[in-house]
DNA sequence: TTTAATTCCTACCGTTTTGGTAGGATTTCC
DNA sequence: GGAAATCCTACCAAAACGGTAGGAATTAAA
């Protein structure tokens, strides 16, 4: 039931280059984050692969955010980071289960994801999550 | 981000005392589990030290809930059994932290616990949770 | 065309957490 | 006294976490 620092490392870095509109470079992320570039290219990979990072390599490349910070919602971006860990427990995720407890488990799995996907990463950068 | 087994064990060891009027023993709940007697006296001893439920030593002994169903929460009961990995992050549990995404991690924290405080034993065991 | 800057790929590794097992001490009923 | 139960302590294997390391591939610019 914890965040993995890999996901709040991911959240750290995309409210950094929401404010950014050239390519940032992870040697530039590890100054300001204190995490090393090479950890954090881990990071940026899942975010590249689902979409929500554009990497551009080569000299003067870097990462970049692939749409606007109102259209990233914090719900995709945690369950990338999380990768497979989202589903809080295997009952839930596998069909025919029926365990009384099931339901309290997909209650509480739906409620995080309609709270994460409520707040965008404009929200975020901008300190508008109440 | 995912529930222990630990904890998914404790929820259905208390569904299963729920509609119990005698302590059930350890072993007793092995049966009805599959888990091992050794592992769920550990389970148990937890929610025993929280108060959640009562444990009688002896012959004749076992597990019984130390109040009714509908007056335990299952806020106090995975918190309980979570043990310290409750917090999310380090990051919303230590003061004075100002990154940028704590709120989204302080309104998930409270998010998940008002979710799970609004159920009871009895709403599980009854298969009530909506 | 070379060079420097950058991401991408693969492998490795120490530490912590998870999910148990084992044995026996202690308590309590009969 | 014996049986049935919890409690206590220690141990252990496997997985996850949080990195590190080295180099290949790509690209812009000199």
């Amino acid at each position: 039931m914890k965040i993995s620092s890999k996901t709040h490392y991911g959240v750290q870095i995309l409210s950094f280059l929401a404010v950014k509109t050239q390519p940032v470079s992870a040697k530039e992320l590890e100054k300001c984050t204190g995490v090393s570039s090479k950890y954090l290219e881990k990071v940026l990979k899942i975010l590249s692969d689902v979409g929500v990072v554009t990497a551009t390599r080569g000299a003067n490349g870097g990462y970049s955010l692939s749409r606007s910070a109102d259209e990233i919602r914090m719900g995709e971006v945690v369950r990338a980071l999380e990768e497979d860990n989202m589903e809080i427990i295997d009952c839930v995720a596998k069909q025919g289960c029926c365990c009384p407890s099931s339901k309290l488990w997909k209650k509480l799995f739906d409620g995080i994801n309609q709270i994460l996907d409520g707040v965008t990463l404009k929200d975020i950068s901008e300190g508008k999550v109440i």
